[in-house]
Parts: structure tokens; sequence; C-alpha cells
DNA sequence: GAAAATCCGGAACACGTTTTCCTGCTCGAA
DNA sequence: TTCGAGCAGGAAAACGTGTTCCGGATTTTC
């Protein structure tokens, strides 16, 4: 650990170190006033000379703002938010803002504690993400918030979502190009709502393709292997399987291969979610859809940034 | 969105409308100074009625911190680093400390960036993690440092590690325990130092039953299948396979079904990693070695309070 | 050579809180 | 009645920066 104790160098010690008052020195690290080159040098180079570096406490004061972000998250796993902290990241740390991670695990009354703890911050926007794309209750702060993959039920807060339903088509169209004309379709609960909209959006699709009814169970490999079972029960001539995630393909493809069903020779697979573990050791390697989280995380950010440099998009 | 604009209730707020002077408010609310009852929950009940929440950017210029970690974290996956994020804001939140995310995705420039960013802001500590057990450079600033998952090169900074010797050892004795003679190793590269310290400490505690030599390969499935049959074609007699990840164990244990071996009649199967995407999915679920991640990251944030607080605790 | 225009830099204040020191009050005792 | 003690609460400084305004110095112009 390195010494502590001596607290770094102020504003003051450059000034006294150039020889110049206090807010020159700030003139001449931002650029503000009008100053001689000479100048500018001048602090600049006692500046690195003491190693300075401003301390954003008292920047946040003194500007109002605090150059930070909230991200409440309830996807403890991180399986979805990870790429969207990633890619809001990315666009934040180009503004210099920071981003403080807030995990709520689900707990209404934890969220309300990161809540007054983000406020009390004077963070300068929130970003709201969870688990599903169910719509959520909207937090009530007086500070922009921008919601990502869950929206809020509030239509004119600020929401980025996934095309759930754009997805699910353009893999039915792909299975089209690839000629098949048989197709079924398996994928998570009921209840979840990405689940019945990717299950309409290929009905939609491939209406005059789709054969029998869409199988709904869980987000699991061993709900892909039972499905299998009985899609080749009731439906043995089908020739493509589109499923709702890239877990319950694997256990397709698993299946399939075990009762000798060549994929994709005799049927076509396709997962979703485009998750690396599951994609690469499926065999074969599956062909699956990418939610582009991380482009969603960091136009996410980018709406935020826009929000509180003053200029909202709702909807 | 609410209403922007009208900016929150400061704490001269709260004391004009309690008729009392800021300091006592400040006293009032932190319970410091020598009150009445009847003052303070006047003062409360003020601060209540305006919605006051303290801003915590004065509170940490004149307290002298600033009530944040940062965390500095080389895996973008978040495989690692995600449980030990979760316990390590567990500990934190107990303290009302805030956690800024940093992940420098390997690039030293970015990690540079964010270092100076969180030196800037004044962090109370910084947690540095990372992807790999291997040691890593340790990083130069004045603020108390514990690393986490990769320790730093210098002994003398605080590190918390995971127990790799003990876990795999711990594997071995149950194995033992349930009567297995002939026990092989596979794993990851032997240019991780996990990989290797799994393997030695799988050698030493079965130095009478280990048979053949431990394999290095890569975390992958594919090279859990492919081991298999290098591993039955050399020792067609073994009786156990312990993996250095549930990655390669899953791997291995599918490539025994098909092979029509019985998992674990014939060949007993442990990965290592506790991922429960691999584990559950498995057929059968797998025995495994959990890391304990989030006790990791709790500890570490523990540690780092602690040497916040002027105890640190070296090595 | 004097007045005006220009340019550079400094003093003071603001931001919101905590903390130290100090004042004024009340109460009890002599 | 007066003095000391003790307690409740206020005034002011401090934290570190940004910003506004203003004064002094230099240059330009007639």
């Amino acid at each position: 650990m390195a010494s502590r104790g001596t607290r770094p160098p102020g504003i003051k010690e450059v000034a006294k170190l150039a020889d110049v008052s206090t807010s020159t020195v700030s003139k001449a690290l931002n650029g503000r006033g009008p100053l001689r080159a000479e100048t500018i040098e001048r602090v600049r180079l006692a500046a690195e000379q003491l190693g300075f570096v401003p301390d954003s406490r008292g920047r946040a004061l003194a500007s109002g703002r605090s150059f930070t972000v909230g991200l409440i998250t309830t996807d403890s796993s991180g399986r979805f938010s990870i790429p969207i902290v990633l890619g809001a990241e990315d666009a934040l740390s180009a503004g210099e803002m920071a981003l403080v991670l807030c995990d709520t695990r689900d707990d209404p009354l934890r969220e309300q504690h990161y809540l007054k703890s983000l406020v009390s911050r004077r963070v300068d926007g929130i970003i709201v993400t969870g688990r599903r794309v169910e719509p959520r209750e909207p937090i009530d702060v007086p500070i922009p918030v921008v919601y990502a993959f869950s929206p809020s039920t509030d239509p004119s807060d600020t929401s980025v979502v996934v095309d759930d339903h754009g997805g699910a088509a353009s893999t039915v169209r792909h299975l089209h190009t690839l000629g098949r004309k048989r197709i079924a379709h398996v994928t998570g609960p009921e209840s979840h709502l990405s689940a019945r909209i990717r299950a309409a959006a290929t009905l939609e699709a491939a209406s005059t393709t789709f054969t029998g009814q869409p199988l709904f169970g869980e987000w699991s490999e061993r709900w892909g292997r039972m499905a299998v079972d009985t899609l080749l029960r009731d439906r043995p001539n089908l020739d493509a399987i589109t499923c709702g995630s890239d877990q319950i393909a694997r256990g397709v493809c698993d299946r399939l291969r075990e009762l000798d069903r060549s994929v994709p020779g005799d049927v076509a697979v396709t997962g979703y979610d485009n998750w690396s573990v599951m994609t690469a050791a499926s065999r074969p390697p599956l062909t699956t859809v990418d939610m582009q989280l991380e482009e969603l995380g960091r136009r996410t950010a980018t709406l935020l940034l826009a929000a509180i440099a003053g200029t909202p998009h709702p909807g």
C-alpha cells in the first residue's frame, strides 16, 4: 500500500508553485479565461510536477453536477445486465462520467435504500435495468432516468428495449431462405413477456410454414430435451425448431443428436441471446439471435447524457 | 421523468423551517452535539416535511471522505467478478458506501484513465480484481487498495485469494471416501496458474491413487470431450475424473455418456467453480467445488473498510 | 503626451455540509 | 442579589473548486 497521511496537492499548492492565484490555475487548466500562453504553460508544468489531480468533489459542488450516473439493476446474475453495463460504461467514460453500481437483488427495500443514496450523491442521471423485459414500476426521483431492457410502465418515460419481435421474425426469414417448410417453436414460460412476443412473432412470420403450436416451458436445457420428444411424437416430419433461448436450443440439439437426427441436416435449430457459452459448446455451433445488449447499453447511456444535457427523448 | 429545475432543499431550508441554525440541523440529524429532544424532533420533522436528503458532496468535502470505493476489474465477462462485486457491494452498502465500477477490458490505457478518475474522485479505497489468479502488477495510488482473486505481485499488499490447493485436495478426499482408487485429472492450459495449482494439489492428495499424468488443455467442453477419449485409451480402468472447471467436467460427462460409461457408476466426475449453468444442466448434475466468490468479495470489502479505517492487514 | 481600449490576473464569493469554538441563557447555591 | 456552573444552540471557518467582477498594467490612438 502506498503512503497515506500526506494528502494530495490541491489547487492552492499548484498556485503557490507557479506563483499565481488559485483562480488563474483553474482558468489555465480548464482553458477558460484569457491567459498568456506562457502563464498557462507555467501552471501546467507546476501541476504536472506536483502530480496534481483536481478534486472532483470540489468541482461537483461548484458546477452543480456530480459527473456520476447510477445504475440500478435487479439482475444479480449479470446475464443480461453485464453487456448493458459495459456498453453504458463505454459511452459514459467518454464524457468523464463514472458509474455507480446498485444491485437491488429484487428487494424493494434495497432499491429504496439505493435510490436515496443516489439522490443524496446528486447523481446526474440513473439507468434502470432488469432481468426481464416486463415493464416495471417507474421510479420517482427528480433526476433524469432512462430504462434499459425492462421499460417503465409509464410510456412518457424514456425506455430502450430489445426488438424481440424483429429478432424472432428474422430467424424465420432465415429458415425460409434455407428452404425449411415445417417450423416448430420451443420457448420459456408463457408468463414471460419475451417468450410470448417471440412466439407470436414466430407464428406471424411463419404462418404458412408453422407446424402445431408453440411449446411453452422453462428457460432450461432440460426443457429443450423434453420438448424434442414431444415434438417428434406429434410432428415427426418437422425440419426446423426455433428456440426462445440458447439454453433451450442446446437442449434441443443434444436430444436430437441422441435420437440420431442430424443437425442441421434433418432439423435446423436456432437459439436466441447469443450466449457464447451455449452457442460455442453446442454441437454443431448454434445459429442464434444477438440482442446486441452492449449496443443497447451504449444507446441508453447516450440518451441519458442527452437528457442530462436537457434534451429528453420520451417514449 | 420527474420535475427538474427546482433544486432539492438544502440544510439551510430545513434550518429556516425549523427556526434553528444550520449547524443545529446538522447536529440534530447526525446525533452529534448536545441538543434537547424537543429540538431534535422539530428538526427531524422539518427535514421530513421538505423531503430533505443531505448532499453527500458537501459531506464528502467537509468530512474528507467520499464514502465511495472504486472497483477495477479486467474481467469483462463478469464470470468471476460478478459474485465478487455482489459480495463487496453487500459489505459496503452496510457502511453507506457506494461502489463505482471500472472495467478496463485489459487495456492498460483504460486502466490508467480509470485510476486517474478514481483518484480525482478521492475514492476512499480501491478493489482490484481480475479474471485470472495470476498475480498482477500492483497499482500505485495514495489510497488503500485490496486485491481480490488476482493478488498483487507485492506480498506486502493486501490480497484475498481463493484456496485452489485446498479445493482440489478436498475433491480428492471426497472421492477417496467414495472408494475411488484410480483418479485422473483434466484441466485447463498449463500456462494458467490455477490449472497448475489444482493439478499439483490433486497429484499430492491422490499420490497413491493417481493414474497417469494430469492432462492440460483448455477451459472448454470440447477439450473435456477430447480428453475422455485420450484417457480411456491409455487408462481404460479409471474410476474417477476430477476436472479443472465445470465446463470441462460437462464435456467429460457428455462424452462418457456417449460412450455408455455410467456416471457416476463407472466413473465419478467432479467439476470446479460451481457454475450453476453447467452443473445443473449436466447429466447427472455435477459435484463441484464452490469457490465462494461472493464470500471472497465480502471479505475483500471488509478488509478494505478496515484499511480505510486505518488498520491495514498486509499479506 | 494623454486618454481610451485592451488584456491579464487577483480577490471574493458560491456550492452544502461538518466541526470547533464561543456566547448567552438558566438554574442552583451562597 | 450575585456569581459560577452547565447546557443549548449559534457564528464562523474549513473542505476544494469554479466563476464573476474588478483593478492594474500595457498597448493603442489621436
